[in-house]
DNA sequence: CATGAATGAGCATTCATTCAT
DNA sequence: GATGAATGAATGCTCATTCAT
């Protein structure tokens, strides 16, 4: 069987294997190729067979560096999570305003996400099934919506609930735009609405929530060798 | 294999077909066992073998009443559904305002849901899976949104990201309750936020989302006879 | 269930019922519909279920008149091949020339067979899979080829393979014109080599087994009343 | 369970496959299998599960051979044809004739179809199922029946109803054989009869279609190591 | 006799996982 | 580490047959 090109070695995480070992670049194959299955099928649906054969390896091999599908689907989550926190904070570094960074992390997520539909259907799905995964997230929501608090920004109480809250409403809004029910703008309109629930006046949580800010995108290095 | 007891002829569905044909009833026991089911294990996991075990019916007699796995879960959402919007719209009869009315809606739902965890997990599985279903319910919810409007008690324009984002708070609270992450109180704080966010003053969304209702519970009439 | 007409009254078993009790009726109707299902789908494909439900009678009533399937199928390939013996030989009660009986048995069977395809289908379906009714039809056949030998007509000696080669020959045709490869000319056509093969020069063959006969069609005595 | 030998790796297929890799010899045997169930069974009637456990492997790794029992069964199918079109072909290369030719054909195909039952039953079966394998079988026999035209031995048109009934002839007499109702005598007679048919006058008839051939028989190459 | 719900063995097929090479 | 053939339990579904009514 003749497979021209080495698909699978293109992925996120593939790419960034470049100057690893073999076994290294072995494993992130499978996991750019459990990514975009994931995301496209869902975890149940995506076979561990297929996860092989889209990264090109044998299935047994497959077992040499996961013990079950559980395994990956946390490892793929988890290094998702990562990086989106990571470009969404680095992004973030110089704002100082409650409000602003708020907005901006529920648009910047959403964008981020959707922007790469592998990615963001993968995250969506982990976030979903991995309880510790949203947890992770969760951590730099409070502190900013605290920080909201403290400003005076902000004039509700942050407890659980309106974490969890402020979190369906991000990822409801994600799905949609992943499902194609709603447009770019949804994700402005939805951190409008979450800036009013918090207490922002109507009018500056417009013009907060929807301000022009300068595109994110998750930055790719590409392979130097291919596979 | 020891069975204590008929546990299917308890649900639902099987408590009412108390005078109902056998075939009726082994339709009955079949839904409340695929209720429970896809509730607890979701639609994909729930194999038709179990539900069948679940019912004390040989595999077979699944198929000469539901034409697949996919047939069952309509009719159980559908009737949930049903059951559900009946209960509501009946609680609500008399209720003009649209704030009592939505927060009244998003407090009753959750706990109607939740007080059946069987039938919540359920609902929600389906509200999830099923567009269709989701759109009926929207309607209701739309309804009640545009009529705040009219009686200037919501200053945001009722779009389609407003109508999925209040949906996504309010799923996302119920989601919460049936985990176990939160208690009874989140149906409150969550309709709080919803107001909040609707535009309605913070004091009067706190009186009118924390304010004692009498309490609901979906109605059960206990099986005649066992079985 | 509103099932708007009786189809099923209408076969050939169920219109001889006409003044027959109401379990022969039940019992021809299912003959009828076993016969269609037997023709169009095969013996294997054709399922009891379906059997009773064109017959418009409960399942279980199956068994009530025949002990499985295999019987039914005998009963039905029997009754077939009586009537077309039946009517074959009325038909050629008064000719006596061995060539003229041998094709126009030939040409007969297959016309008849495909006149009626319901009935030839499951006619043909039977003489394979039931030998003794072969042996039935081959009494005849073997009579007539005998008869050739005694008048001279047939030079060559008439033993088990011969019969078995002219039945071939005649089922082969039969099949060809159920799947529509061949239309009704090929009936001749095999009367033709079926005489070449018995010894009968080739013009002799030629004009006996083409010569115009008059139609033959299986009577259908339409039931009194539906049902 | 006791089963006292490996008969599966016994088949003609698996007997070939002594130094194929270990893939190919399972293949084999999976052939061997099915040919040898499909023959006694048909294809309706014989289980995917029991072949792979005539196989002795696993169900599913028929999985990893074929794609379904369609394809299992036109591999054995065109397997056999190629195999038997080969041999006869090979037989006949030296002969000009075509009165020699064409009873040969018939006889050595009736000999050696039913000198190996089971792959003479999967024939049978095959040729009857598959209609792309009767046509390539039929290219031959057409090639062979218009040489006698044209050599002047045949005095019938060669028409597509002509090579139907030669065809039926054949596989009727085969069934026979394979049925046990004749004894190897059956595929002269027919082999006669075919030529009276086709004009050869009755005393050359019989002269070539008895006359004394070499006989033939599928080589079959022991498997070296057995399993 | 007729009914039709119920049965349960059986079928084709999938897939996570193992293991000899 | 990597391979890929093999495994076998499990799944959705069909159907001949039984039996209480």
């Amino acid at each position: 069987m003749t497979r021209s090109a080495p698909i699978a070695a293109r992925g996120p995480f593939g790419q960034q294997a470049h100057e690893l070992g073999k076994s290294a670049r072995t494993r992130a194959r499978l996991m750019d190729a459990a990514t975009g299955l994931f995301a496209r099928q869902g975890f149940e649906a995506a076979s561990v067979n297929e996860i092989a054969k889209v990264a090109e390896v044998a299935n047994g091999t497959f077992y040499a560096h996961f013990r079950d599908k559980e395994e990956i689907a946390g490892a793929v989550a988890f290094r998702i999570a990562e990086e989106v926190v990571r470009q969404l904070d680095a992004a973030m570094a110089e704002v100082d305003e409650a409000v602003e960074r708020t907005s901006m992390a529920t648009r910047r997520f959403i964008d981020l996400a959707a922007s790469e539909p592998d990615w963001g259907g993968a995250l969506f799905r982990a976030v979903w099934e991995f309880r510790d995964l949203r947890e992770g997230v969760i951590t730099y929501l409070r502190a900013d919506l605290q920080r909201g608090v403290t400003q005076g920004a902000f004039t509700t109480e942050i407890d659980d609930v309106l974490i969890d809250t402020f979190s369906s409403m991000t990822l409801g809004a994600l799905f949609s735009r992943l499902q194609g029910t709603h447009g770019p703008e949804a994700a402005c309109r939805v951190a409008e609405l979450q800036l009013r629930m918090l207490g922002v006046p109507a009018a500056r949580a417009k013009a907060a929530a929807w301000r022009e800010i300068p595109p994110l995108r998750l930055t790719i290095i590409p392979l130097a060798k291919g596979g």
